[in-house]
DNA sequence: TTCAATACCGAACATTTTGTTCAGTATTAT
DNA sequence: ATAATACTGAACAAAATGTTCGGTATTGAA
């Protein structure tokens, strides 16, 4: 990609995270977007059809390289931080986001995050998915499986986002045991619902 | 309050879910929500200062009554349809849901639904933490108590919009086991995480 | 029934935001 | 060097938002 491509791209990311800090996704105009980012309002449409689309791009962006570290077939990826090999991919997928690269988790835990924790959990979803073909079926003819698939990525992502409203005083090895926790539950807690 | 503004309002609202089955949130306009709803500009304006707050008040009024038929102190209520006592809220809920008053299902499954999804959150976490006074304190220690009250509630409407997307073939009683068992975990799953 | 209050109408208007166009300039890769 | 391509910035069109106001219709209460 054009290096001038690449910056006025990176600028507008920049520029748009940083005014989600101030206010909500609809409040937040294209003029704002090019002003803050110092650009043309040509180049803006240029690049982006919507501020739909931008949000989308982003997304993909931010969450591609976290995921993709998770990917069996590009296990040989180079981090960007030393990442001793862990049991779990999430608490891989933890140690991440506690990095806090591009200000991911800030996005996850801003009000309005809906589209943000959208993207998210499509990536998480794929994941559990492959996780899940690795172990085979499971219980399928009591619980059906996607409801399941989608109740552990659901789970992740809650216990993240908790953790970034907590302003992620916790460790993740702790957070991914209260990730373990919320999903394996005693049996007392439960008979009185 | 008056007739006249009771029959506008409700026109608004049918207008605005009519229109969100067709298109996402961000593409309806205030124009075309008029139209539908056969009403004038200048009277949209006099009802609700933007797009937000009609979501907002119209999930409010939505949400509330069937909240509300949970509600403890409440208990002596009218239900829309008979309603036989049930162990759980939950059950009682999900009962509530399968009626569809108000089309509150197609809403919370919609695409472009994350508002919605927040508002039926907000309420559902009310009721669990009201729940929770009810039955104390339970191992607080190890896992935080509003970290808890957030799974129950996520993973209920996790629950609940699976079966929307599934067009409610299931029972209430299904979907209400499926709850369960989402919610308790047998230790065999887990291991492999 | 009468009457004052008030909600609605609808059209006109100002403002804001969106999205496009294009000629000129700057940067890039080769 | 050069051809391709990206950015500028201003002007423009179109669409959406939000306001104003005189006139009309409905309402609830006397």
């Amino acid at each position: 990609m054009d290096r001038r491509q690449r910056k006025t791209r990176d600028a507008i990311f920049k520029a748009f995270i940083e005014l989600l800090s101030e206010k909500n996704v609809n409040q937040i105009t294209v003029g704002e977007i090019i002003a803050r980012a110092d650009i043309g309002r040509a180049t803006f449409y240029a690049h982006f059809e919507t501020k739909d689309f931008l949000i989308k791009e982003l997304c993909e962006e931010l969450f591609c390289h976290i995921f993709d570290s998770t990917d069996e077939s590009r296990r040989d990826h180079q981090h960007i931080f030393h990442c001793e090999e862990t049991s779990s991919v999430f608490l891989h997928l933890l140690k991440h986001l506690q990095k806090n690269d591009n200000h991911i988790l800030e996005l996850l835990s801003c009000p309005n995050n809906e589209l943000f924790l959208l993207y998210f959990k499509e990536g998480l979803l794929k994941l559990v998915e492959s996780q899940f073909e690795l172990l085979g079926t499971q219980k399928a003819e009591e619980l059906p499986k996607d409801l399941w698939e989608l109740h552990i990525a659901n789970t992740f992502i809650e216990t993240v986002t908790w953790w970034a409203k907590h302003k992620m005083k916790e460790s993740p090895e702790t957070i991914y045991k209260y990730f373990l926790m919320t999903l394996k539950i005693t049996d007392l807690h439960f008979s009185a619902l």
